[in-house]
RNA sequence: GGAGGGGUACUCAAGCGGUCAACGAGGGCAGACUGUAAAUCUGCUGGCUAUGCCUUCGGAGGUUCGAAUCCUCCCCCCUCCA
């Protein structure tokens, strides 16, 4: 039983520190409480959070407990990985909002029943000064500045606040609150994770046992293959993203992305995919269908199979036939000069660009290629196109 | 507390009295080519009631016909000294 756990838990995930803990732990056959950190800053949850709630699922299914923790305190604070500046501050109603957020939606992964909601605010709001100087007085400057982005910082001279040195350690010390057996968290995690195995033999000196194991799943880059998919740089598929939007963000990924994407995201095992990829090469597929495949196995999951397949068929109407989609929103738009109907509807952030836009030939309007911003639209209705991907239908009318 | 260096658009980074809505690079967007891939080429990349007007070079004042550029005060970052 324990054997096949460890295979399960095993796949998929860039480290465990350490195995040996792991397999200690799940021996001894108890319900094991598993420990994952959300920002509430990034409200909307995408792919690259799923890799991380697949793995939160499957330690459900065999049985533990997962810990959902939003570090509403910690988020107060901001967490200094890969950044050079703070985080803005959020209030307290919007931390609450987010939460709802994520409510909504992590539970189309999650067991909800096995999933239990946790707000780092609940204890760390109520430290006193005191007990919080016990708490970071355990750990040193430099061994917090044997940390990657902090060294790097240090070096290069660049500001870094003595708060950004508490997050970490708060991070750690909630694993000693939440008594967790396991924390998972993304690889750029690693060095927070570990201050909750620190905090815990701080805390239960000599207890080896009582130290969280660590487990980290692999980064998923950006649609853009360089940077780590996140909502701030835009790069993202977002779990809420339509069938279609899915796709055609699946489709757009470049070929080297593709595989990674198959690694971490697909069910396909890793023999499975090397096929694919010699086949590729041999061009024996084309790339281009293997990322078919890739974008309706991942719609699906989301969806399903019928709603991937239809999302397919719209993709190859509008891309391979150069058609246009079949159901486009029609709004209601009372007449106004071109520009600021395109602002309007939201196809542009600003007058100024829809008329670069127009001039750069990107508008068509019932399939003609708009020249001019002049254009008057008299009432009825017209099938706006910007670019290649924005579509919709405006019925214009003159209240 | 003292001495010096610095804060320019999404990022990096020029400019140091007018020709600056601000060189250049990256990023982004659009067009061409394609497999909505990559690579490549071209254009754009503050806002607006738009051949003009308005707002931007850390903040607030000032000098000047005119300031990102000069002066004063303030805030922030970095270095060295204490």
């Amino acid at each position: 039983m324990s054997d096949s756990q460890i295979d399960i838990i095993k796949k998929g995930v860039d480290e465990i520190i350490n195995e040996d803990g792991l397999i200690k732990k799940l021996k001894s056959s108890q319900p094991l409480i598993i420990k994952a950190g959300f920002d509430p800053t990034a409200p909307d949850l995408h792919l690259g959070h799923t890799v991380l709630l697949n793995k939160l699922r499957q330690f459900q299914d065999l049985g533990h407990t997962v810990i959902f923790l939003i570090g509403d305190f910690t988020a107060t604070i901001g967490d200094p990985t890969g950044k050079t500046e703070l985080r803005p501050i959020l209030s307290k109603k919007e931390v609450a909002q987010n939460a709802e957020t994520y409510n909504d939606q992590v539970f189309k992964v999650l067991d909800k029943d096995k999933t239990i909601i946790k707000f780092n605010s609940e204890w760390l709001s109520k430290l006193s000064a005191s007990e919080l100087i016990e708490i970071i007085g355990s750990y040193s400057v430099a061994r917090m500045l044997e940390r990657d982005d902090f060294k790097k910082r240090f070096k290069l001279n660049k500001n870094i606040s003595i708060k950004e040195f508490i997050y970490p350690i708060l991070q750690g010390y909630d694993s000693v609150i939440l008594n967790a057996d396991v924390e998972l968290g993304g690889t750029d995690q690693k060095f927070n994770l570990l201050m909750g195995r620190y905090f815990q033999s701080v805390y239960k000196p000599g207890n080896d046992d009582a130290k969280q194991v660590v487990i980290t799943v692999p980064l998923l880059e950006g649609l853009d293959g360089v940077k780590k998919m996140s909502k701030s740089l835009d790069n993202y598929i977002a779990i809420k993203d339509s069938p279609k939007d899915m796709f055609g963000k699946i489709m757009s990924i470049s070929d080297d992305l593709m595989w990674k994407y198959y690694d971490i995201l697909s069910s396909l095992s890793s023999q499975d995919i090397e096929i694919l990829k010699k086949d590729a090469e041999s061009n024996k597929l084309n790339p281009r269908d293997a990322k078919f495949d890739l974008g309706i196995e991942i719609v699906a999951k989301f969806y399903s199979k019928k709603e991937a397949e239809k999302a397919k068929l719209d993709f190859l109407q509008v891309f391979q036939l150069n058609k246009n989609p079949e159901d486009i929103d029609i709004i209601n738009v009372n007449s106004m000069p071109l520009p600021n109907l395109l602002k309007h509807i939201g196809f542009v952030a600003s007058t100024s660009e829809a008329r670069r836009l127009i001039s750069q030939k990107a508008l068509k309007i019932d399939d003609k290629i708009v020249n001019s911003i002049e254009v008057d639209l008299k009432e009825g209705v017209y099938l706006l196109k910007l670019g290649k991907k924005k579509f919709i239908k405006v019925n214009i009318t003159n209240d």
